[in-house]
DNA sequence: TTGACGTTACCGACCAGTCGGTTTAGCCTC
DNA sequence: GAGGCTAAACCGACTGGTCGGTAACGTCAA
């Protein structure tokens, strides 16, 4: 982690803040220049659009909590107690990835009729992540289908997602933590005391 | 249904098609006047803000949803197979109910922090929705749990919602159907060829 | 003739993006 | 290490257009 954070990062900190609470729409470019503390014309100096400001932030979040993803921990040489590992860890990540809501989600709700340009970026995103974790959930599935795995993979990200709305709709972020418990219950894995 | 749509009924009807494909605050009041063929002077003698709107459209969306769930069929006298039924209603109503999106979850991740009166109303809607699939789900737990059953509704709701932010993000409502699907096999339904 | 329904023109606030300029930091030369 | 050059970083007033909302004015049925 840089100790001084140059003007790029304070405006995408700032908007992912803003943006994450209200939306794409609903978020100024001043209120994000305010936040970070910069001027309106030092943003067009890092940005050319509010657009591009949206792409360069949704590929910092992607990349960011991909990161994480990739950090479970891989206990032993059994690929299955691999795969129970990493749900363990994305569950217990929860918080650090979606503490204040999902971007991917946000986005994609709001801007999947109105801006192609996020909007494909948005998908080709989940579509990678989906993937990342089709990888990583395969050993659960008897006959290593792939397919299956993918079901998997599929109805995770949709809990999340789920999850997060009725967490913003309630102000409740234990939606989250609930949501995954049950979809973990449902891979019959054993009762988790996760950690 | 009323041979002739008053202005008011073609308001709110356009104003639900714009504002499910995008969102609140990106949808203008003159986008949904011209899209109704109604003046934006005539507009305002119906609704005394775009927010009044938002909830007089919120509940309209509501109690139509409530309706079609309502509209469960309840075989024979065992309230297991009721309580079947209405899942398989709901699986079947899918398209009816969340065809376009869902405007509660919609408003709940646009407006949660923007928005307090229609946030309100968001968060009452789905606790009475989650109450009404709980008392619908309880003679599918064993002990016939209250708290079980409301686990059961709150996934349900968390299994819509995501499905739909995936559904939006590939332009692909076929997620809805998979995730609904994956649902209800969670709940040991016997293999459905529903209807 | 009153009031619900309807219309157009208009207003002020706001917002994304621009513009003309100043400051700062690195780097070369002497 | 002083002076000079360059480019990146930085600034805030301004602009053109958009949006929610208002005003002032018809129309027609009861």
């Amino acid at each position: 982690m840089p100790l001084k954070k140059t003007s790029r990062d304070k405006l995408l900190e700032a908007a992912e803040a803003e943006m994450l609470a209200k939306g794409y729409a609903g978020t100024t470019v001043d209120e994000i220049c305010a936040r970070a503390s910069v001027s309106k014309g030092n943003f067009y100096h890092f940005f050319s659009s509010k657009e591009d400001l949206g792409l360069a932030l949704l590929d910092d979040y992607y990349e960011r909590n991909l990161a994480i993803i990739g950090q479970a921990p891989t206990p032993g040489s059994d690929p299955r107690r691999h795969a129970r590992a990493l749900v363990d860890h994305l569950i217990d990540s929860a918080g650090t990835m979606w503490g204040g809501g999902c971007l991917m989600g946000t986005f994609a709700l709001e801007l999947a009729e109105t801006n192609p340009t996020i909007a494909n970026a948005v998908s080709a995103r989940f579509r990678s992540v989906a993937e990342r974790l089709t990888d990583g959930f395969l050993p659960l599935v008897s006959g290593k289908k792939r397919k299956d795995a993918a079901e998997i993979a599929e109805q995770f990200i949709v809990t999340v997602e789920g999850a997060l709305v009725l967490a913003r709709a309630h102000h409740d972020w234990s939606y989250v933590d609930r949501a995954l418990a049950r979809f973990r219950k449902t891979l019959g894995l054993p009762q988790g005391a996760a950690k």
